[in-house]
DNA sequence: ATAGTTCGTGCAACCGAGTTGCAAACTTAC
DNA sequence: GTAAGTTTGCAACTCGGTTGCACGAACTAT
């Protein structure tokens, strides 16, 4: 719904142009965490540095987070509508080795570890590896 | 002390060639984990591709491990003398966002998360981001 | 010791992800 | 409509990682 996607633009303060409204409904429609190089593909005709400045300023505006999963990309994806990507709202990532693909374990967030003396916890990138439910059948 | 690096490496069945002396060296002298371009600068005159091996090699052996820190390049550090690097032996690492150091939180296990059904886990990479004591002080 | 094989090293070249500069196209404010 | 600001597209570049190839050292079997 093209309503929708405006909608969540301007929720974030994004000005809506054509382009953010097509990667931002790619974006939608995905199950798992795309990378730059990815989301190139799905446009058979888009800029490498259009489709990345998007994504920064999608990111910048707390629309999408990234995940450093090692994969060799940063993948990114949707941020639940009212995330403020605070550590709180840091959740588990899952990366299968069999499809590549990286899923959010919205349900599973990162814990806090018990930091030795004088370090200071300000974020976390927590990606389990193994295989999917998907590629387990 | 040169006899204590020859054993290391006769440990993991490594042949110990002077590059790989001087690696380990190298890699026994740092607190925190080394990047393969890092490692290259501390060798005035050493190959990139010598190098890259070399820790591949030393991976290959468990010697060392490798963390993906998402500082941009890969890190590498000492594995614990009879580390098999199973997941119950991995360990949370940190970055300091100020020095960007990567430390290896040898005392921290990363946690291993309840996965919904159907998810197997093989391994993880748990890296926790903020200051550390040195640059806290 | 010699010939043949394997292994390690160094150089050059390449790849792919990410990033930047610049100019053209488009928006917005006046 | 014009000026100022924003977004886009293209090209070029950086940098980490990786590979092919050839030379040389080390190891093996005779």
């Amino acid at each position: 719904m093209k309503k929708e996607i405006d909608n969540k633009l301007n929720l974030k303060n994004i000005k809506p142009t054509a382009m953010r409204q097509l990667v931002l409904q790619v974006l939608t429609e995905q199950k798992t965490a795309i990378s730059l190089p990815e989301l190139e593909q799905k446009f058979e005709k888009a800029d490498k540095a259009t489709l990345y400045r998007t994504l920064k300023t999608f990111q910048e505006h707390q629309l999408i987070h990234s995940i450093e999963d090692g994969s060799g990309s940063l993948r990114y994806a949707l941020c639940e509508d009212f995330c403020t990507c605070e550590p709180e709202h840091l959740h588990v990532h899952f990366l299968c080795n069999k499809c590549g693909k990286t899923y959010c374990m919205k349900d599973l967030p990162v814990p806090q570890p018990d930091l030795p003396n004088g370090f200071e916890f300000s974020s976390a990138n927590f990606v389990v590896k193994g295989i999917c439910s998907n590629c387990k059948k």
